[in-house]
RNA sequence: GACGCCGUGGCUGAAAGGUGAAGCAGUGGGCUGCAAACCCACGGAUGCAUGUUCGAGUCAUGCCGGCGUCUCCA
């Protein structure tokens, strides 16, 4: 089985065979720099990297670019508005999305190139236009020809008749055609301008993907996706331009993802119902949102309510627990931290029929819904595993490798999903070595002062969180032994008001902060070792 | 109007024409001092109607309902 891709442009399954042999080529258009990002660019930003993680765990060499459209008249409008200049509006906005970007976890693209800096590109790219006869100037501005092109219209699979058909655009005199699109704009006073061949003026908004995806990828090239809102008209103008000026393919699968929606409708800037991504990451974390942005395939609708990333967020608890419970296993019974945790791929890495699974998921035009459910069948057989053997695994020679094995997997067929599933190694003691130097309730009050305002900087807070939650364990498993029920319980309840879930073993104790809120506690995980 | 997408259990959502995933929620049991977590078991769904087929969620036709694009838009 090899991997298929659904391409917009023959809309259908399509085997995908790079261009150059081992080689991926893939353009997606990036962001308009004018405001804040929000949930359906994150989703489209998030489909995308899983995409070229896919091809990079299955061997391919990917060179990846993402434009940032930089210049543009809503930019133009929004400067002006805020009375800033409109290169600070966008320079503004570009560090914003890397940062939303970086929040998510999402890695830069190879190439992250800017329309402004392509301008001298752009106009060779038009000058060829003109030259081929494609398009033509009029004062001071140049039109794309739409007859000239006779496959006009065979991505968004309609005839330049039907387009005109159902045309809102106003007439505009100059235009030979009213399907007619800007290359090049005359500027008008006070806007951004270069020199050129037809006077001071700005690139149309389709030019600069043409002349950036050429010049970082060739003539021709393998992907080129985008949201589905691109197909028309920016896509088929670009496919105008590109093969128009060189008589070449362009990109040869078109992928396109679908729209966030909200009760059913785009999420949408004109709609008012859209909800940038540092809105949701300040809810919620940024693991639980793309587990919900992942969880059906990316060409349909995805509707966003919070309702549905607290339950992502309890499902991938349950991911997380497993890996914690696997990590505590070599941990043994002495008071020491695991050694430097697990790294994936540090570990042997057997054939794991999981993992072919997972392969069939993603190679089905990477249908992340199925690749997910493969990673839940690999916590419910790894749990059994756990708890059939039970405490006696952390002994039994025998069990750890495939429990190991099952985490390294799961961590490595999350980072293709983009799903940092490392967490935080569990922190373990024994009880014997903690020394109960105060009462209970003095530590329940600094307890409840650390989580509320916490310390001078995270890392303190972390620190000392995690030691009075081991102090509190210690005084927990005192009273446990003194059959001192009500005191036990007194203090698992204070634990989890405060946001701790509490689990008992035969051999030990674990608390672990519950992350669904995030607002709230770091993500740490206590052990207490009963000896 | 043109082009396209979607209707699957309580909710979210998978499914090579061949026993209808997974997650969340629910019920019962195991484990536990009691819990929690986990495991086991259980219950329940293909919008409607025809048709093709040995066999249809899947293919065809029609209908009903929802959505998108054709204008800047991820």
């Amino acid at each position: 089985m090899s991997l298929r891709i659904y391409s917009t442009l023959t809309q259908a399954l399509e085997p995908f065979e790079p261009f150059v042999s081992g080689q991926v080529r893939m353009y997606t258009c990036g962001v308009t720099v004018y405001d804040l990002c929000h949930i359906g660019h994150a989703r489209s930003a998030l489909v995308f990297e899983v995409v070229r993680r896919y091809f990079e765990s299955s061997g391919y060499r990917v060179t990846f670019v993402r434009n940032f459209t930089d210049v543009d008249d809503k930019i133009i409008n929004r400067a002006r508005q805020l009375g800033i200049p409109w290169d600070a509006l966008a320079f503004r906005y570009i560090q914003a999305f890397r940062q939303d970007m970086a929040a998510l976890g999402i890695g830069q693209a190879d190439i992250e190139p800017k329309a402004t800096d392509h301008i001298p590109e752009m106009i060779r790219l038009i000058s060829t236009l003109l030259e081929r006869g494609l398009a033509y100037a009029v004062d001071g501005d140049v039109y794309y020809a739409v007859r000239r092109f006779p496959e006009y219209g065979k991505l968004s699979h309609r005839s330049v008749d039907d387009l005109r058909a159902g045309a809102r655009i106003e007439v505009d005199e100059r235009k030979r055609d009213p399907l007619d699109f800007a290359l090049w704009k005359a500027s008008k006073p006070g806007e951004p301008s270069w020199d050129s061949p037809w006077g001071l003026g700005r690139p149309g908004w389709h030019i600069e993907c043409s002349a950036m995806s050429s010049k970082y990828l060739g003539e021709t090239f393998d992907i080129h996706a985008g949201g589905e809102d691109l197909i028309f008209p920016h896509h088929e103008n670009e496919i105008a331009q590109s093969e128009g000026a060189t008589g070449k393919p362009f990109a040869r699968y078109w992928l396109h993802n679908g729209f966030v929606t909200v009760n059913g409708e785009k999420m949408a800037k004109s709609l008012g119902n859209f909800v940038t991504i540092r809105d949701a990451l300040d809810r919620f974390s940024p693991e639980a949102l793309k587990l919900l942005l992942l969880s059906t395939n990316y060409r349909g609708p995805l509707d966003y309510a919070e309702s549905a990333v607290l339950e992502k967020a309890k499902a991938l608890a349950g991911l997380q627990d497993f890996l914690r419970a696997v990590d505590r296993l070599g941990a043994g019974t002495a008071p020491r931290q695991p050694e430097g945790g697990l790294a994936p791929g540090a570990l042997p890495e057997g054939p794991h029929p999981a993992e072919a699974a997972f392969r069939r998921a993603m190679d089905d035009d990477f249908n992340t819904a199925r690749a997910l459910a493969v990673l839940f069948d690999v916590v419910r057989e790894g749990n059994r595993l756990l708890s059939e053997a039970g405490e006696a695994a952390a002994r039994d020679p025998g069990e750890l490798p495939a429990l190991r094995a099952a985490a390294a997997l799961l961590r490595r067929l999350g980072w293709v999903l983009c799903l940092d599933l490392r967490g935080g190694g569990p922190v373990v003691s024994a009880f014997a070595t903690v020394r109960l130097q105060r009462p209970a309730a003095e530590a329940l009050q600094e307890l409840s002062v650390l989580v509320q305002c916490g310390a001078s900087s995270p890392a303190d807070r972390e620190r000392q969180l995690t030691w009075v939650v081991q102090e509190l364990l210690a005084h927990r498993e005192a009273a446990r032994r003194a059959k001192a029920w009500a005191a036990a319980d007194a203090i698992r309840q204070a634990l989890t008001a405060q946001g701790f879930r509490l689990e008992d073993t035969k051999t030990a104790t674990h608390a672990v902060s519950q992350s669904t809120d995030i607002h709230r506690l770091p993500a740490i995980a206590v052990t207490l070792v009963k000896e």
